[in-house]
DNA sequence: GTCTATATCGGGATAGAC
DNA sequence: GTCTATCCCGATATAGAC
């Protein structure tokens, strides 16, 4: 790995930990033992960097995601398998919490691979639900970009509660809940049913 | 409204826009027009400062939420109401994106009021929940718990979802998809049913 | 209670040597 | 390409006058 690699690894891991306000150019050098002319002479500053850094992150996601929704098995098994991956939970997203990022967000630039990521994702996901329609699986009426927007909206939601909690016990709820709610077997317990 | 009170609506409102990294006493002094001497009188810092902030968001927020899951009507019409209030999606959520600042927390004192936030409003929505199995609305068949969880989630990640698109239309159809997985309606298209 | 002055530190970047 | 020196500014707080 070289500078300007092990500069954008640092980048990624303190973006994930403190976000783009809390990152500094100094804890970036001090992680990736890089010095300052050398950061400076890959990019044109922190702005810079870390676009490098979120464009991998959210490549990175993406190439995670699209592995466990395209392999083999029945809609509600991948969706289930995306859900229940194994995952650091109070780390969060690292793609997600920079949502909270005020000064992402106000860069078009640094937001264009948020949006890219979730958009593809909620997309990616509709189609699996749609899938799952067609071959029956699936309750027909509902909505694939709706329940899709729901699924991933539970996933980041989950972080969240889970960070407030400083425990991973309530983004496993809200999976576990949203999965009992996609189950076919979700209907009123009537009798004869 | 007092000095002190002036510091914390100010801090509050930068709080929910840059979070707490992103804000500084500088900021706030601005903001709420009050001066250095004034506000080291009223709080040892930023930190006292941005608890009393958290401490009355967390209160608001429980106090807007209990109001529409008390109100009359349906399990099913109040967690409606609750979701489709009326917001500003791209804003966000006051206490859920301190979630993601690190300094938050890595203080107990500060994440206190997230965590007991959080806390109540899953097992508010889980009492909703199982009052509208036991009238039959909801399938008996859901963990109320988990499905409080999902539901909270779901809002939190809309939020996320709808930063990142710079629009509050994922977070819409994040509500929607979850609503209709709510719905008892949700069963196999079976012939007959 | 509020003001202004002052202090220290780190953020973020530039300059020019090697 | 990388290093060190330097710069300016803002973050956060303290001190003491009023």
């Amino acid at each position: 790995m070289d500078t300007a690699d092990r500069l954008i690894e640092s980048t990624r891991e303190l973006l994930w930990e403190r976000g783009y306000v809390g990152t500094s150019p100094k804890a970036i050098l001090q992680r990736s033992g890089a010095g300052q002319g050398s950061m400076y002479h890959h990019f044109s500053g922190k702005a810079d960097l870390a676009l490098a850094a979120v464009r991998r992150s959210a490549e990175q996601m993406r190439t995670t995601a699209d592995a466990l929704l395209s392999a083999p098995g029945t809609a509600l098994e991948r969706i289930t398998a995306y859900l229940r991956r194994d995952r650091d939970v109070l780390r969060g997203c690292p793609i997600g919490r920079l949502t909270m990022d005020p000064d992402i967000i106000a860069s078009p630039e640094l937001r264009a691979p948020l949006e890219e990521l979730f958009s593809w994702l909620r997309q990616r996901l509709a189609d699996v639900i749609a899938e799952g329609q067609s071959h029956g699986e699936l309750g027909g009426h509902l909505d694939p970009l709706a329940t899709a927007a729901a699924i991933a909206a539970t996933l980041q939601g989950g972080y969240v509660l889970a960070r407030a909690a400083d425990s991973p016990e309530p983004f496993e709820h809200a999976v576990t809940g949203v999965l009992a709610l996609l189950t076919p077997a979700n209907r009123p317990a009537t009798e004869g049913d």
